[in-house]
DNA sequence: AGATTTTATTAGATATATTTAAACAAAAAT
DNA sequence: ATTTTTGTTTAAATATATCTAATAAAATCT
């Protein structure tokens, strides 16, 4: 794949004038050149500079880590994610469904995966095994340790395991107000959304699941004929702080009358004006929380 | 949602030189303009672009075409796609089940396309109702009588039942050549792919699914590490020939020792040169054919 | 075969995006 | 308080995309 300037902008959420200053003073990216010298990058840089931003948001500075190698990098990756193992149990199961995933070992994964869930039940076994394994997933991405394809097919396995435990609930019926879930048109990862679906629908809420990509405009299309009572959206995406304010505010005004829930990206979201109004989940145990008393939640008008 | 010319393009697989012409001459297309000139359409251009090159293709000239009204276009797709109900039953079920669809009504939904699947099996019930269900989302989208939300919400509920039907298959270890399933980078609806996953796993083949939006330099590394027998992909979007093209030549160049299969958007794929060695799927029932007797369609080398 | 329709190619003009380089302003560090 | 680091703004030049318009080529129809 190859990128364009305003592409890294986009995907990196800094701007273009300053990745050219960062070249030009540190060499921090050294893209390849069009026949007339436009700035062409490929997907080896665009990772680098992802870890670029990600480091210096927790403190480094620009200065230092622009002039480190990739290897430097990958190290400081390294000491960033390499928390004490507080769950060893868990630790293992990630370990080992990561090793089975990357020979794309489908029967060895499901089977452990399936024995995870049989122990923790779904719930905890998400929270404790399968998002800090997708988290490690996009760490090695980062780190160019596994491709895309390797992401694809395990998170394919774990959107099979949600989707099955959401079927096999009991479909009820209801009268009250409903939970509207979607992402962003540039966001891609459902699998979040899609268990904050299965908690919804595990305490008895009705929930509309949109998934991924769903456009603005449709949104607001439907929110004139649907009775919504919230809203939940995620931002994991990192962009330009004036993008996502655009975003939001157009957002609010669609849903001016229901409760937003937004989750994701805290560098993004933190960054945000005016979302007094906006419910910024910054946990999930503060998710749970809302789910059971929701009422404590509702706005007051 | 604002698209550029080469964006529509990109869309449509008309040349944006065309595109113009078309507008010069028979005012196809009214983009709005920015500040200098450049033209600008939004959705319903874009709907409406689609659906003359679609009516073209089945033979109506491109000249009376461009001179119709939205509403006359409307009315030709209409009778394009009103076969004579040769399942009645089935007909019923996708009219009921785009009626709940449209109401977000899950709970009816859900009970309907259950009732489908317990009656005829996951099978059968893709072949004469999810499908066809999918195929009048995309007609329904084109006329603009559904918007985006509807699609995502109906195809997501359409994902979990073959998901958990996926799931519910009984494991097992593979020890021969497995089935590479995947779309490329520019391809959004994986449900086909997932039912073909489904078909593959119940005659106990071996499949890794990799799903949607998967780069063909990421295929290109696992290649070298997996013992795969066969690949098979959809190109369901209209693209200019040539980069479907380039597409393909790049992919035979990864996969020359594999049998690839592909499935998809006729237009397209029958303009593909040097394809002799590449398995066009055209029906399903030609698929079926395939998975239960693979060895009649393997290359011989 | 000849006429008609449709698509592709060319050219010069204009719009938009990118480039370099320097100066400036804000924030952080000393 | 001063210096250093960092990000933004400005400017003019160049590259790329799009615009119009006319012509050539190909495909289709009669």
């Amino acid at each position: 794949m190859i990128y364009a300037i305003s592409d890294l902008e986009q995907l990196s959420g800094i701007r273009s004038h300053t990745i050219r200053v960062w070249e030009q003073r540190y060499n921090a990216l050294c893209p390849t050149r069009s026949q007339g010298n436009t700035r062409l990058y490929d997907d080896k840089q665009l990772r680098r500079l992802l870890n670029i931003v990600s480091l210096n948001k927790s403190g480094l500075k620009i200065s230092k880590l622009c002039r480190l190698s990739d290897e430097a990098i990958d190290k400081l990756l390294d000491q960033q994610f390499s928390y004490p193992a507080d769950d060893e149990q868990a630790d293992y199961y990630v370990s080992q469904l990561i090793r089975h995933g990357l020979a794309f070992d489908e029967y060895a994964f499901n089977h452990l995966i399936d024995q995870g869930i049989d122990q923790l039940g779904l719930s905890d076994c998400y929270r404790k095994i399968m998002y800090p394994l997708l988290v490690r997933l996009g760490l090695m991405w980062r780190k160019d340790d596994i491709c895309p394809a390797h992401e694809h097919f395990l998170s394919n396995i774990i959107r099979q395991k949600i989707f099955t435990h959401i079927n096999n609930l009991p479909s009820t019926r209801h009268s009250g107000k409903s939970w509207l879930l979607f992402l962003p048109e540039d966001e891609d990862h459902d699998i979040g959304l899609l268990f904050a679906s299965y908690m919804l629908r595990m305490h008895h809420h009705q929930v509309i699941f949109l998934g991924s990509k769903v456009p603005l405009d449709s949104i607001k299309r439907i929110f004139s004929t649907l009775n919504v009572g919230h809203v939940l959206l995620f931002m994991i995406k990192s962009r330009l702080a004036a993008e996502a304010q655009k975003y939001i505010d157009q957002l609010s005004e669609i849903c001016s009358s229901t409760k937003i829930h937004l989750a994701g990206n805290s560098q993004v979201i933190g960054k945000l004006n005016r979302i007094d109004h906006i419910n910024w989940i910054k946990t999930l145990d503060e998710f749970e929380k809302i789910i059971h008393y929701p009422v404590l939640h509702e706005r007051n008008f």
